[in-house]
DNA sequence: GGTATTAAACTTTTT
DNA sequence: GTTTAATACC
């Protein structure tokens, strides 16, 4: 038996040998699905003798696909030269698109090879410019509903014609009116969205047999993973490159379908059978990853699914401690518990020596907040994936938009982000101007500008900011020119030359020097603030704006060409790996060329394109000298200085940082084209890093994760199952799905907690919560119950107005009573049999025990936590409680108190106003000034 | 044309 | 609680 098939079961064997024509895997959670992907690879090239880059395998996020080449890379033992190509469907498309998409065009119209990526805020802006010239208010319809019609539209295969057609009313024919002026924006700017990138793939591939039979010769072997999330693009993308062998391997589990809103159609995957009727189907059921409880638990809730195939997920991890359920009274003491837990969880583990590794999960970004908030406050490191990516910062994004202008002047979003900023005399009046320009004369934003120029169509002073802001983009075009260093260092001095060790990483300060004494590096321009202007650079080629827009992709493609110099007529993309190293041009290359070629994954990116490492003399300019140019030049830089806040600072460090990015890409041999799609493609979840203890993320992002301990936060009706999918069938399965996706992301334990009260824009008033559905789809006897700790700081015990009467108006569930309130930090303390009222010291150290769920409590069903939904008697949750009394309405926090805030640090009482719940003082900080707080929220620590 | 202060809207999930 | 948009003012 080959030794890839050692230690499977033979489900897995079967899926492993199973190599020849379509294939569907079913694979349930955790039954080994990437480890038999993995294998198969291996197997196709060690024992059928398949050539490694014959095989491509597409998945979801850059990081499974670069997980999975690192584990096929380990089965493999790195002995062969050549690799799969294992991409995401967007990563696939855009090399291919940037290799073949102008076999698209048509008689000089179409897009070129340099085409702009628009992501969402690109795309909202030009939803937004539709609106506004057809004259619709924002308001009546907004720019997000429209773009997320556009989506669908797409994600359908609907043009805007179609959707015209079909449309029913006034609001959809306008609908279908922004459709059509957004594409012709886009096309305008020679730029793509992420849905076109799929749609451009398939109607390539559709209409150019030749491209088609290219890429089917070079892929005999395909496998997509994630299939249940596949949308129509993306399957009609692996029907076509399918090709006529059809050795097609399809993997997915429809129990995790969790993207429909993104176009995912379940039907692919419970369609398989019917598309190919000779296809196999191998169901994988048993599960290596959770407990029994667990993979019990998951199971019963997405039982209640309609819409699924169906399957028996088993597991030999019999047993396993209970469900863990925790009902905290609001959200901050719900995220303090689960830091309790975690610190808890990492100390007892650092006793076993074992490898920690938890995860909370939630179902919103939102969440984040206070669980961060709450694991700072225990010291505990954590890392987040989600939020706000890196690329994402302002900053980093006009920085990119530069770059995006260098290798696309006509992006007119890109233009409009930075033609400004920092201020250089282009306000609004000017652009709205050159915009009534570009629409009449069909021109992209850059052509209008140049021919306001050309034309004098403006005031001088306005005319000359525009020509310097020209000036920039075309000078930093010019050093991807192959003439630039020459130039540079003959305008510059010899600094420019064949510096190998260019310094990417600025310092501030050390920059700040050198604008004073050194003169020029290639930086700002000697002369005053005022004018923007500057002869000493001009470099640039003289750069004639096209008159037509049919000739502005032309003069992209010419472009494109002079910046990678490459042939495109005679260019291969398969031409092999090898013959990229002799290029002439390129016989300075650093070692890290050479290396990269045998790491390469793709046939894109290592074929016949040179990239020097370093800079060449008499070559182009390499990245990270383009974005110094840029930083200095664009005056960025100098303006964030100027401002000297510790924000600017921080931004400047960021900027430093893409720096750095920069660098790091030049060694790898990255042109500015792959650099920025690496940019524009880069996922939240490809941050996620396995080494980390704690990781905070939404149950999107968890899909395809496996942790020991993971917590799901915020198990309310509302939140989760989120209010917006719960008005049709489909989108509450779908919240079914991801709840199952969250519960079996646990290997050993899995702790799901709630809030009673949660505020929602952090207002002042919490509102009540009604428990997840999800939670009583839970059998009962699954659960072990952590306690319910009273509202702050304690709870009369009666539920049966919980749920009917808002927050604050509940005054019986808690007192403002602040040295009460400081057990509220503390969970030890806690009284495991209900922890109602358990008024104990805070400083209790009883170990989260494993009594099983009926020392807890005679609960029949998890809903009995929950007595009080709907009128319902508390009585029937049988659960003795503690007779609390009447809150004192008193704290002793009276004017002149010193007090301590989380927060805000020290301060001193200022203002007192009501009492009871109501109370809200007012703290003169010392850090911060004068805040107003409502006492009972405000954690206040008396001094 | 640029900047500061204030008001409003806002939260699903992501390549 | 956070970010974006609008307005007033320079």
């Amino acid at each position: 038996m080959s030794r890839l098939l050692e230690n499977m079961n033979p489900q897995q064997q079967e899926g492993i040998r199973t190599v020849d024509g379509p294939v569907l895997l079913l694979a349930g959670a955790g039954s080994g699905k990437t480890r038999v992907v993995t294998h198969r690879i291996a197997y196709l090239i060690e024992e059928r003798g398949v050539p490694a880059d014959a095989i491509l395998a597409v998945t979801f996020t850059n990081k499974a696909a670069k997980e999975m080449a690192e584990r096929v890379d380990k089965i493999l033992g790195h002995t062969t030269l050549a690799k799969p190509t294992l991409a995401t469907f967007h990563s696939f498309c855009v090399r291919v698109l940037r290799r073949d998409i102008e076999a698209l065009r048509v008689n000089g119209v179409g897009l070129t090879k340099s085409f702009a990526i628009y992501d969402e805020q690109d795309q909202q802006a030009v939803v937004k410019t539709a609106l506004k010239r057809l004259g619709i208010d924002d308001k009546s319809l907004k720019p997000r509903v429209a773009l997320g019609r556009i989506s669908w539209a797409k994600n359908h295969m609907i043009d805007p014609q179609e959707y015209f057609l079909a449309s029913a009313n006034p609001m959809e024919e306008k609908i279908a009116h922004i459709f059509e002026i957004y594409r012709k924006e886009l096309a305008k700017a020679n730029a793509l969205d992420f849905d076109d990138l799929l749609l451009e793939t398939v109607r390539l591939l559709k209409s150019s047999s030749e491209v088609r039979e290219r890429y089917n010769r070079r892929y005999r072997y395909v496998m997509i993973d994630e299939y249940q999330d596949t949308n129509r693009p993306q399957y009609e993308l692996m029907k076509l490159l399918a090709g006529s062998e059809k050795n097609v391997c399809v993997v997915g589990d429809e129990d995790q379908s969790i993207y429909s809103w993104r176009g995912a159609d379940i039907k692919n995957i419970l369609d398989f059978e019917k598309d190919f009727p000779n296809g196999k189907t191998i169901r994988l059921e048993q599960n290596y990853r959770s407990t029994q409880v667990i993979l019990e638990g998951a199971s019963t809730v997405v039982a209640q699914n309609t819409q699924r195939k169906g399957k028996n997920l088993w597991t030999s991890r019999e047993g396993g401690s209970l469900i863990g359920y925790y009902e905290a009274p609001d959200g901050e003491n719900e995220a303090l518990f689960i830091a309790d837990r975690i610190q808890r969880y990492l100390r007892e583990a650092g006793q076993q020596e074992d490898e920690p590794r938890c995860a909370v999960l939630y179902r919103t970004n939102s969440q984040s907040r206070l669980v961060e908030e709450a694991l700072r406050r225990y010291q505990i490191q954590y890392h987040m994936v989600g939020g706000f990516s890196f690329y994402d910062r302002a900053e980093v994004k006009d920085l990119l938009s530069y770059l995006k202008l260098v290798q696309n002047p006509h992006d007119s979003i890109g233009l409009q982000r930075v033609v400004n900023s920092p201020t250089r005399g282009i306000g609004k009046t000017t652009m709205e101007t050159l915009e009534r320009m570009a629409l009449s004369a069909g021109l992209s934003t850059w052509d209008a500008m140049a021919r306001a120029i050309e034309d004098r169509l403006l005031p001088q002073r306005t005319l000359n900011a525009l020509e310097g802001f020209r000036r920039l983009i075309e000078d930093a075009r010019a050093m991807l020119g192959a003439e630039f260093a020459e130039k540079l260092t003959q305008d510059v001095g010899a600094d420019a030359g064949g510096d190998v060790s260019f310094d990417a990483s600025f310092d501030v300060s050390e920059f700040a020097a050198s604008q004073d004494e050194d003169a020029p590096e290639v930086s700002e321009p000697a002369e005053g603030e005022g004018e923007n202007f500057d002869t000493s650079f001009n470099f640039a080629f003289d750069f004639s704006p096209s008159e037509e827009i049919s000739t502005i992709a032309a003069e992209n493609a010419r472009d494109s060409d002079q910046l990678h110099g490459i042939d495109s007529a005679s260019f291969n993309p398969f031409a092999p790996v090898v013959l990229k190293e002799s290029s002439p041009k390129n016989k300075t290359a650093g070692p890290s060329t050479a290396l990269r070629s045998a790491q390469e994954d793709s046939p894109f990116a290592s074929s016949g394109r040179e990239r020097p490492a370093f800079r060449t003399p008499g070559g182009r300019a390499t990245l990270p000298e383009l974005i110094k140019f840029l930083n200095d030049r664009s005056g960025y830089i100098r303006a964030l200085e100027d401002e000297g806040t510790p924000e600017s600072f921080s931004r400047i460090e960021n900027l430093k940082e893409l720096a750095n990015a920069a660098q790091d890409a030049e060694e790898r041999g990255e042109t500015l084209d792959e650099f920025l799609d690496h940019a524009a493609l880069a996922s939240d979840a490809d941050q996620y890093s396995a080494e980390a203890k704690v990781t905070l993320m939404t149950l999107h992002a968890a899909k395809g994760l496996e942790f020991p301990l993971v917590f799901l936060a915020g198990m309310e009706e509302g939140l989760f199952p989120n209010a917006r999918t719960m008005m049709d069938p489909s989108g509450m399965e779908e919240e079914r799905r991801l709840c199952y996706v969250g519960m079996t992301r646990a290997m050993d334990t899995l702790v799901m907690t709630r809030a009673r009260h949660r505020r929602r824009y952090g207002s002042d008033m919490p509102e009540a919560s009604v428990a997840s559905r999800f939670l009583e789809e839970v059998p009962s006897r699954l659960v072990e119950d952590l306690g319910s700790p009273p509202a702050r700081p304690q709870f009369s015990g009666d539920y049966s107005g919980l749920y009917a009467t808002p927050y604050p108006k509940a005054n019986r569930f808690g007192r403002g009573d602040r040295e009460e309130g400081e057990r509220h930090w503390s969970y030890e303390d806690e009284d495991q049999s209900g922890g109602h009222g358990a008024a104990k010291p805070a400083a209790g150290q009883r170990a989260g025990g494993r009594s099983p769920a009926g020392g807890s409590g005679s609960l029949d069903n998890i809903a009995s936590f929950f007595a009080g939904r709907g009128q319902k008697s508390a009585a029937k949750a049988g659960r003795p409680r503690l007779e609390i009394a009447e809150p004192t309405g008193k704290t002793g926090l009276q004017q002149g108190t010193r007090v301590r805030h989380p927060k805000y640090g020290e301060g001193t009482v200022f203002r007192r106003e009501g009492d009871g719940d109501d109370a809200k003082i007012t703290v003169q900080f010392q850090q911060h000034g004068v805040k107003k707080l409502v006492e009972k929220f405000a954690q206040l620590e008396r001094l």
